[in-house]
DNA sequence: ACGATTATTGCGTTCTT
DNA sequence: AAGAAAACAATAATCGT
């Protein structure tokens, strides 16, 4: 039986695993990861699908080679570790008889109990469920769901969770990964989701942060540029021009204390403007849901920027 | 001439600093 | 608390058909 230490990670070979190529997005890096493959800049997710082939481990003596269970995650409150008693079949594949189907359910009934030891994991498990929920409805790639679920654990593991809720807690831990990996979800976006008042949220998420100490970089209107052009159903060109301008407008100082969306949907209009692509101003706003006269606002302001 | 889009202005509200 | 920003509304101008 081989050491732990002999077992070396193997990968499927069509993937180029940890590399990085340039992002038709944004240009920026378009990154493999075990889990998936995203850019690091604006977010896009690209193939998030090999997620569940997981790693296979390989003795160094090829003969003993064999699989291993599906990686650790953060997302469940067992880390996945959990024994599942299945019902229709046996090791063999074979149907069960009904005396044994009903022993079985009871032995799955009474380790499901068991499974939950104590209250906080309970605890752990409710909200796991619920950063998922959030997550997912938000559309969030796996990695980042996952580093959700790991930010709740860690608030718990700091003894942040008595005296707030649940609810609060988890949403609070998925705009916080969402602030700190540049999502481009706003509080207005991500609280309507929780089963709490926003101003519940933003307390759990005003603790989490300071007592964390999220690192947390401000919000870039570049960061909506995609998501908005793909709503809008922009050029490609378009949109890279959009992320130049925000860029740009960033550097210039002219988006400070400004609804980044609202900003990001004007950048999209000046660039399909420019294009002569056909990009009304309401379509623009309304992808950010802001109003025409904001985006003619900002418009101004990308002109004296740009000159 | 007409509808759609864009501009302009003023004003009460909401948000940032 | 002061000031900026965004929303709302009314109205006019421009453009393509």
């Amino acid at each position: 039986m081989p050491t732990r230490d002999s077992y070396e990670r193997v990968f499927d070979e069509d993937v180029q695993w940890g590399t990085t190529k340039p992002c038709p997005e944004c240009g920026g890096d378009v990154r493999t990861t075990a889990v998936e493959t995203a850019c690091t800049d604006c977010g896009l997710v690209m193939d998030d699908q090999h997620v569940d082939r997981g790693p296979t481990w390989r003795a160094d003596d090829p003969e003993s080679a064999k699989r291993a269970g599906a990686p650790l995650t953060a997302t469940r409150h067992d880390r996945g570790l959990s024994t599942r008693i299945g019902s229709q079949r046996d090791a063999q594949g074979n149907e069960l008889e009904n005396e044994k189907r009903r022993r079985l359910a009871r032995m799955r009934r009474q380790q499901s109990r068991a499974r939950w030891q104590s209250k906080r994991e309970r605890n752990l498990g409710h909200g796991l469920t619920e950063v998922q929920r959030i997550a997912s409805a938000l559309g969030l790639a796996a990695s980042v769901r996952e580093q959700a679920c790991q930010l709740f654990r860690t608030a718990q593991d700091a003894g942040l969770l008595p005296g707030r809720s649940i609810e609060a807690m988890a949403a609070a831990s998925v705009f916080g990964v969402c602030r700190c990996t540049g999502q481009s979800w706003l509080m207005t976006d991500v609280a309507p989701l929780a089963r709490v008042s926003q101003a519940r949220v933003e307390g759990a998420y005003r603790v989490l942060n300071t007592e964390l100490g999220l690192p947390t970089p401000p919000v870039r209107p570049s960061q909506f540029v995609p998501r908005l052009a793909a709503e809008l159903g922009c050029t490609d060109a378009v949109r890279r021009q959009a992320a130049q301008l925000a860029t740009q407008a960033v550097d210039a100082g002219v988006t400070t204390g400004v609804h980044p969306a609202g900003f990001a949907a004007a950048c999209l209009y000046m660039a399909a403007c420019s294009q002569d692509e056909p990009l009304t101003q309401a379509d623009a706003a309304a992808a950010a849901e802001v109003t025409v006269e904001t985006v003619r606002k900002h418009r101004d302001s990308l002109l004296t920027v740009t000159g």
